[in-house]
DNA sequence: TTTATGACAGACG
DNA sequence: CCGTCTGCCATAA
């Protein structure tokens, strides 16, 4: 986002980036998390709006869609090769080329902020 | 103002 | 495990 442009952005915006810029190196959000988190009018495709307009600062290559899948690969082949690159060194686990293993990786903030999917086994993380 | 289009998600068959 | 449809909401034309 050029920063010229900085004073339009609206507070809706900010909000989205300000959780994004929570989320831990290695652990990933979807799309859905972090308008949950937001519990404002904040949808999930809003989310993919702000995350493809993200300041410098803001580590979107940590929100993906709640499958796993990278889902900027619909915008750009080569940012898709960029988002994987960036999770992979920060040693997050892929269970297909452009997936990543949500069952490891998966951010869970605060105690129950965000609904967890129903985890079969959550505890045999290696 | 209306219509179309997404870096989404959930329900259904 | 698919593909399709729907709700969602900010933007662009």
């Amino acid at each position: 986002m050029p920063s010229h442009h900085r004073e339009s952005m609206t507070p809706l915006y900010e909000q989205i980036y300000r959780i994004v810029r929570r989320i831990p190196a290695g652990r990933v959000l979807s799309y859905g998390d972090v308008a949950a988190l937001c519990s404002s009018s904040v949808s999930a495709r809003t989310v993919g709006w702000a995350m493809a307009r993200a300041p410098e600062g803001v580590p979107w290559h940590r929100v993906v869609n709640q499958k796993g899948h990278l889902s900027i690969g619909k915008r750009s082949v080569i940012l898709q090769e960029l988002q994987k690159s960036l999770l992979q060194a920060e040693g997050v686990r892929f269970i297909a080329p452009y997936q990543v293993d949500m069952n490891r990786h998966r951010w869970y903030p605060t105690k129950r902020a965000t609904k967890r999917p129903r985890r079969t086994r959550m505890g045999d993380e290696r």
